[in-house]
DNA sequence: TGTACATCAGTGAACGCGCGTTCACTGATGTAC
DNA sequence: TGTACATCAGTGAACGCGCGTTCACTGATGTAC
């Protein structure tokens, strides 16, 4: 890939875009600096005006992945019914780690750094996908159907069951069908909610 | 490390708990061919004489983490009400994802290939975290608590959990004290019991 | 309107690194007679 | 009991690779006068 312009114009911006594709065949670790800037169609040194390293890069192209997780999660949450819509938000966390499984292990995976800081602006203007739970508990609360104070110990048996779903699927149990999975998580899903209204 | 003797003696099983020990402090990416021989005192390629590739070496030493996880299980699993036993087992799985991250990444980190091969002879004599599950489960349907059909589908929801758990504390939330990290647990168990027994 | 010049954005070449794997080899072992 | 020799187990050196990062640089841009 050749430019006309000896400047690109949003360099940064492409790197990131080209990072994002990257990791949505290969993951996280198929980021690599030199496979990126030959993307873009340029040096690989002048990632450096950019990012101040391929780590920094990496967390930037995470953080993209984390928001189209919760984007594409908005097309499968439609319910008003609050106990619907929590397995409806649990089914959209399953089925968009089983459809860009490599972004998802970008936004997912074990980047303790790049997911801890944007936690730090948590009640910022970006979707993400924890935001989707909170809203799904919310209307449990609302719906008396769970105690406010134990909202936070349904987010983490909620988030860990479906994302323990998300990885077993992808690594433990590829051989399953679409047919097989989509039961796996529905039962999983049954278990949980059941668990949770009896809780 | 140098050796007195020419032959090694038993060159095969050193590697073996070389890769152990480096996947032990590293997880699965730790076990280098290169690093691995260094640590035996041998020259890199002897490796060769043992194991056709480095990913066979790998395998195996998945397999002996597989084994080492199962029997480190055994021992917080006491109970003799069968409710009380699947908790014990569910919290075993994740305390030793806990204590030894490195070999836990290494047993049931994604490698299919390396889970699956195994899956073959499963009816062996080899302990595997997995058959820890389907006893408990064994003793719940016993007990009149589990219809026997339903054990696969339950056996998937409890092994998302744990699994879900495990991966959870470990990369998405490393600041939980050990105090937060064991609550975390019990309340995901206790959702969890309850689900499946009001299913 | 034109020109000087500081600033910005990307370049080219090289660095040192460690890796998995292959090749032809050599030292040690055990078996046959 | 001694010796020849096939087999086994590990060696030494090299291969080609791609990586992240640093250095001194140059081409393009925009601002001031």
């Amino acid at each position: 890939m050749k430019r006309a312009t000896y400047h690109h114009g949003d360099l940064r911006a492409a790197l990131l875009e080209a990072g994002l594709t990257l990791a949505r065949t290969g993951g996280p670790q198929a980021i690599v600096l030199r496979e990126v800037t030959r993307a873009v169609g340029v040096a690989p040194n002048s990632a450096y005006g950019h990012f101040a390293t391929l780590t920094a890069l990496k967390s930037a192209v995470a953080e993209r992945a984390r928001v189209e997780m919760a984007t594409a999660m908005d097309g499968g949450i439609e319910a008003a019914d609050p106990v619907a819509r929590l397995r409806e938000v649990g089914r959209a966390y399953v089925r968009y780690a089983l459809t860009e499984p490599g972004l998802f292990r970008t936004a997912m995976g074990g980047d303790p750094a790049g997911l801890r800081e944007p936690a730090a602006f948590e009640d910022d203007d970006l979707p993400r996908p924890r935001r989707h739970l909170q809203r799904a508990l919310a209307g449990l609360v609302e719906a008396g159907l769970l105690r406010p104070e134990d909202t936070p110990r349904a987010a983490l048996a909620c988030w860990a069951t479906v994302h323990g779903l998300s990885i077993m699927l992808l690594d433990l149990l590829p051989q399953l069908t679409a047919d097989e999975q989509d039961a796996a998580v529905d039962d999983a899903l049954t278990v949980l909610i059941a668990g949770l209204r009896a809780a």
